[in-house]
RNA sequence: CGGGGCGUAGCGCAGCCUGGUCAGCGCGCCUGCCUUGGGAGCAGGAGGUCGGUAGUUCAAAUCUACUCGCCCCGACCA
């Protein structure tokens, strides 16, 4: 962007310093700020809202699939926790304590949940019976805590929203169909409405959910290079059915340990959406999770009162009733162009400029966020025209990311080149594994980087193993993660 | 939790080395006038126990110790 496009202060150059970019924007945005316990950030209502925008379509889609909402204690008795072995081992080191309550200290210390599959699990195991009662779908939204050591808004908090969904099979190939239809769920809302591209596959056991049998993920590319884990779905297997005796009697009158699978998305979804399409001016949305789709600007100039503002409002409603989120600043202790600097920083998709000389032509001035390139449409076809530029900024979005994510996804068939690439622009790097978990550490070891997914379509051409050039089993994509 | 950086008004900072009109600047905020097609102008005004605690001293934003928090890079994780 030429200096005389820099409109927007106060903001770290997302090229000069990602990091503290991104810190900018999430508070200049006001999506989020930092409370006063480590950790622990407060969601600033334009944040929520964008949350509740990407929330509501994933609970529609999880209802269409037939499952409900239920909701389960905050707390977790400290033996539920322990019942499956890999999962309490998992989870220990970033569990919150609470070990005493009215005053008197407990006799069993309670945990705050990080996770709900004790729980819930101990629930199961009073509510299934028989096979009548299979499958059992069921999602919570609610808050979890990990006591984290280091914390990002958004990406990483001691304290983050987020639903998790736990279901209960008769068959262990129910189990997997479910664990692979919601990671399509996930894709889903990545792709359609945060315009976020994904690949899916599934964890290596070294990153896999802590007693699952097997994890699926869906992984984004940051533009630093990094890979953020969006979503996960785990088959659990009939490990949390055994150790919480989950059993039904099935229809040849037998007594068979329950299939189970859990999957959870998060509050990050939001920082994912900040990271991925914002620019040097500040935030923006993808008009589907958009909390304001078009703000119209009245350009305050003379008896503006009189003559504009009547048309701006009239604009306002026709947009609302089209079921358009608008919203219209009339504010008059603002200039228009310091409106426009505002509204761009906020990643408000389209903005919609009236004055004089438009309302002399009975047409406003749209500019689109992605490039501020300007059109005049006449009022007439506004209500037409708005969704047309809408529906193209989402799909320019998500092209725009998938691009980004393409050209930095790299083939390494050697250790050297996975060294170089990792060096440099990092990225995805596809790479031929031979399963073993030496190679994967010696990775993660030299490199900081780590097997993000084991692809579910292996491209051809990496017979060895990257790392130790043997046989590879699998193609797989390494990545340094958030 | 290791290595590094930083906490002074809502935000961004100067002052600290060398203790004593150092409680200051810019932006923002409030009031009024005037302006308004890319962050206008003028005038007036409000706002800070200098992150916290303890010490040294006649005197601490400044020196010492401890502590809390934030950011970055690692290890751990959504």
């Amino acid at each position: 962007m030429a200096a005389d496009n820099d409109f927007v202060k106060e903001i770290t150059k997302k090229s000069v310093d990602f990091s503290a970019w991104y810190v900018d924007v999430v508070r200049k945005a006001e999506l989020a700020d930092y409370s006063p316990m480590k950790g622990m950030m407060v969601i600033r209502p334009y944040g929520y809202e964008i949350w509740e925008l990407l929330r509501d379509p994933l609970d529609r889609m999880f209802k269409e699939s037939g499952h409900r909402n239920a909701y389960f204690p905050l707390f977790i008795p400290e033996s539920f926790l322990k019942k499956e072995a890999e999962h309490v081992k998992g989870f220990a080191p970033e569990v919150a304590w609470v070990t005493s309550g009215g005053g008197e200290v407990l006799e069993e210390r309670l945990a705050v949940r990080p996770t709900s599959e004790a729980i819930i699990c101990s629930m199961y195991a009073k509510w299934v019976k028989s096979w009548r009662d299979l499958p059992l779908l069921y999602n919570q939204w609610a808050n979890v805590v990990r006591w984290e050591k280091v914390t990002r808004l958004f990406l990483r908090t001691t304290e983050f929203l987020w639903q998790e969904g736990h279901t209960v099979h008769a068959t262990a190939e129910e189990a997997e169909e479910e664990t692979l239809r919601m990671l399509g769920t996930y894709r889903k809302l990545a792709e359609e409405y945060l315009a976020i591209p994904v690949v899916t596959g599934r964890k290596s056991d070294s990153e896999k959910f802590a007693g699952a049998v097997r994890t699926y993920a869906i992984e984004m590319l940051m533009p630093d290079g990094k890979a953020l884990q969006a979503g996960t779905s785990h088959n659990l297997g009939q490990n949390f059915a055994k150790a919480f005796n989950i059993r039904y009697e099935s229809k040849e009158q037998k007594l068979e340990y329950a299939w189970q699978t859990s999957w959870g998305s998060t509050t990050r979804l939001v920082g994912a959406l900040v990271m991925t399409h914002g620019d040097d001016s500040g935030l923006i949305l993808p008009p589907r999770v958009a909390p304001i789709q078009a703000v119209i600007v009245p350009i305050s100039a003379g008896n503006w009162k009189e003559t504009v503002l009547p048309q701006a409002q009239k604009i306002f409603s026709d947009l609302k009733a089209a079921g358009i989120r608008v919203f219209l600043d009339d504010r008059d202790a603002y200039t228009p162009g310091w409106k426009y600097a505002d509204w761009e920083m906020r990643g408000v998709p389209v903005r919609i400029e009236i004055g004089p000389k438009d309302i002399d032509k009975q047409q406003v001035v749209l500019v689109s966020r992605l490039d501020r390139k300007k059109s005049f449409v006449p009022w007439g076809t506004l209500r037409a025209e708005l969704p047309r530029l809408l529906d193209q900024i989402q799909v320019d979005l998500y092209d725009k990311a998938k691009a980004f994510r393409d050209e930095n996804t790299r083939d390494a068939g050697s250790y050297a080149e996975l060294q170089e690439i990792m060096a440099g622009r990092r990225g995805f790097v596809r790479c031929g594994w031979c399963g073993g978990v030496d190679c994967e550490a010696r990775v993660k070891a030299d490199m900081a980087a780590t097997i993000r997914v084991i692809l579910d379509t292996p491209e051809t051409g990496l017979g060895k193993c990257s790392v130790c050039g043997k046989e590879a089993s699998h193609t797989v994509l390494f990545a340094k993660s958030y």
